[in-house]
DNA sequence: TATTGTTATACTCTATAACTATA
DNA sequence: TATAGTTATAGAGTATAACAATA
């Protein structure tokens, strides 16, 4: 088989098993804290202002059943409270409490050790720019901030 | 919000973003076909020699009731046989047909397209930097052929 | 009428466990 | 007893559609 034929070589099929991969160390890592990767983009843009959930689907770009889903989790988790606002009493304005910044850091740092391990073969050069790679074409492409 | 406290910022969770987008641009190039993307290992695999169903299982990196499931999908599209090994009753040799040939080379043709999609913005060099750097973090993780 | 949030439902992907037929 | 393949089932993850409350 030339090289040319090959499926597995290319970057969007390996790009598609490393993820799964690189999701699933940082998944074990959450789990104790009862935390999924998911959660970690609506614990970072909570982390700015207190937002309404519609707005948190288009930013993360899932559907908004799935933000209903997530907000119950980490509600249970006490890392969030969901405060009906007084102007439209149709939206509620989602806001991290103490604990979902405490659990903000924590992922934070996970992801960090994940990067680690996932990177430890690279150079530091290699690194950033991979970092710089990836970057461009997450933002070619259109990729949402997190989910 | 100091940098080093965002997880999205961090490679294994962009990581976790682009295969996903990757794995479903690729899927809407392959859907056509009937084929999806884990089913292109199965037949790069079988395009060296016929394998057994554990032995494909074992080197895709996937449970054995899966791959039941994806031979059964191929079968269907007259991409691949299933023979009873005269030797090992027990056994059966999965054999590509010419149909799964053609569909394989298929997969390879929308695969790279995708490719050229994806690293549009890229200058040959990242591109190939991209693919070694890549192809290094997958051996050292332990990353399967396929699926 | 349109929008915010919710529920019900379904489909994909994957894994575990129990089963069968052979060894 | 152990192995190859199969089936049944269950759990994440995501999406669509219908609905209640509010605008």
């Amino acid at each position: 088989m030339k090289a040319e034929d090959s499926v597995t070589g290319t970057v969007a099929f390996q790009l598609g098993k490393l993820g799964q991969m690189a999701t699933g160390r940082f998944a074990d890592r959450l789990a104790p804290y009862g935390l999924r990767p998911r959660h970690c983009a609506v614990l970072e843009l909570l982390a700015a202002r207190a937002k309404a959930q519609l707005e948190l689907a288009r930013a993360i770009g899932v559907t908004p059943s799935v933000v209903v889903d997530m907000l119950d989790e980490l509600e249970k988790l006490d890392a969030l409270r969901r405060v009906r606002d007084t102007a439209d009493r149709r939206r509620q304005l989602i806001e991290l409490t103490a604990e979902g910044q405490k659990l903000r850091r924590t992922a934070a740092r996970l992801a960090r050790e994940t990067d680690e391990e996932l990177l430890g073969s690279l150079t530091a050069e290699e690194a950033t720019a991979l970092r710089r790679v990836l970057g461009r074409i997450a933002s070619v492409s259109g990729v949402p901030a997190g989910g």
